[in-house]
DNA sequence: AACGTAGCCGTACTAAGTACGATCTGTCAA
DNA sequence: TTGACAGATCGTACTTAGTACGGCTACGTT
């Protein structure tokens, strides 16, 4: 009974299935791409499936099932560490492997404080960090310390970004004049913006290399010293 | 015209009121903080005001601008970064002030995506901490790179305390046996979880300070350097 | 060929967000 | 003092969402 299984049933009777657990998860992902988290619902995702809506819930339980499942389809979607390059290497892969993902679907970042339950994806991903720390040298302390420092940066990152009301710093300075004029108390912020923010090169992305390089800087020394 | 006008008009005509958007906002918060934010509803929260669901309305134009406002309200609990000492203990006073806000309403960081309208202590804070930062010897350049670590840090450590399920150790080891037995297929999540997670000592939120340090500190290096 | 079962759907109930207009109560002008 | 105004509150009702319940359909088995 595990809450995974996709397949049809060993025995094998009955009618020949349009939908399953894995084909309602990954349509309510497409959808939340397309329309956010908040406007979906079971309607207009039985819509998107071709279905009407009661028929999905042979295959779930009810909409959290579904959300938890989504949450755990962005988990699958990011790289394992690789184990043969070393633990740097590996973490920075799997860290700009989760950051892309939850940039494809950004409202999966928001869902993480709610969904509890962790799927088959996340344990798997998780394990494997844990794994690859471990076997490089990181202690139960170390690694616990560097799991926490990093998934911090990465989430928190994925969700400032998730935050920004434009994309590319093109689309910023499109609702620049609009912005501006609601910063006339806000003196220091009103500076930044015209000066940093606003400017051809500046785009907000680049910020996760760096950050990311900083962190891991300070785990290699912890790790050495 | 401004969405946070507390009082009730100057001309003093009318009806004595009960409620203003500030009460209407603060009632949300703290119903939150009791029922989470997913089962607030407006009639809930009417209840709690101990007025009926749509005397709101003559106070915020929709739910969503309760939300919005309960952000914001959370921000107003943050400690503005202390201008007289400098830029290190500032940094670290107000990210210990964010995560225990954040704490406090566990709720919150899941809303810091979608809510793309930042209210004005939102932008009060982050004007204070622009401007400690370049007061303190930061380029523009060095400002946006030290807010987006600091900030990323502080927002995905409280979105991975918020997801914990349990506050405490003892909480955590209650649910241990129950937890164990799906970790079958994932070993090295399981070693660590028994011989780490689960011991006596053992408290997820301590990492918030040492790793708070690591970044405070790579970011001292690259000021100096 | 009949049956059992898995999958799909029609109907309907409860609850939530909220538009619309009625009512109610202080305040101010005369 | 009083009457009218205006803001605050509320009653009603409409739309949409989640979902319980039971019926229908078609395929594999016997």
């Amino acid at each position: 009974m595990t809450a995974t299984d996709t397949t049809t049933g060993t025995t094998g009777s009955g009618r020949r299935p349009k939908l399953s657990r894995a084909a309602v998860v990954a349509g309510a992902v497409e959808l939340a791409d397309d329309i956010g988290v908040h406007p979906l619902t079971l309607r207009k995702l039985a819509a998107h499936l071709g279905v009407k809506p009661m028929s999905i819930y042979h295959h779930v339980a009810n909409k959290d099932e579904i959300l938890d499942g989504m949450v755990d389809a962005v988990f699958a979607e990011i790289d394992l560490p690789g184990s043969d390059i070393g633990w740097r290497d590996a973490m920075r892969q799997r860290s700009c492997s989760a950051r892309a993902a939850l940039g494809r679907h950004r409202w999966a970042v928001g869902m993480l404080d709610s969904r509890a339950n962790p799927g088959p994806a996340t344990l798997r991903h998780h394990d494997a960090v844990i794994g690859c720390l471990r076997a490089n040298g990181f202690s139960p302390a170390m690694t616990a310390h560097a799991m926490a420092v990093i998934d911090a940066f990465v989430y928190g990152f994925a969700l400032q970004e998730a935050a920004l009301p434009a994309d590319s710093g093109e689309e910023l300075a499109a609702l620049a004049d609009g912005l501006m004029a609601e910063l006339g108390d806000y003196p220091d912020l009103a500076r930044f913006t015209a000066e940093h923010v606003l400017q051809p090169g500046y785009d907000f992305g680049d910020e996760f290399e760096r950050g990311l390089d900083l962190v891991l800087d300070g785990l290699e020394a912890k790790l050495e010293g």
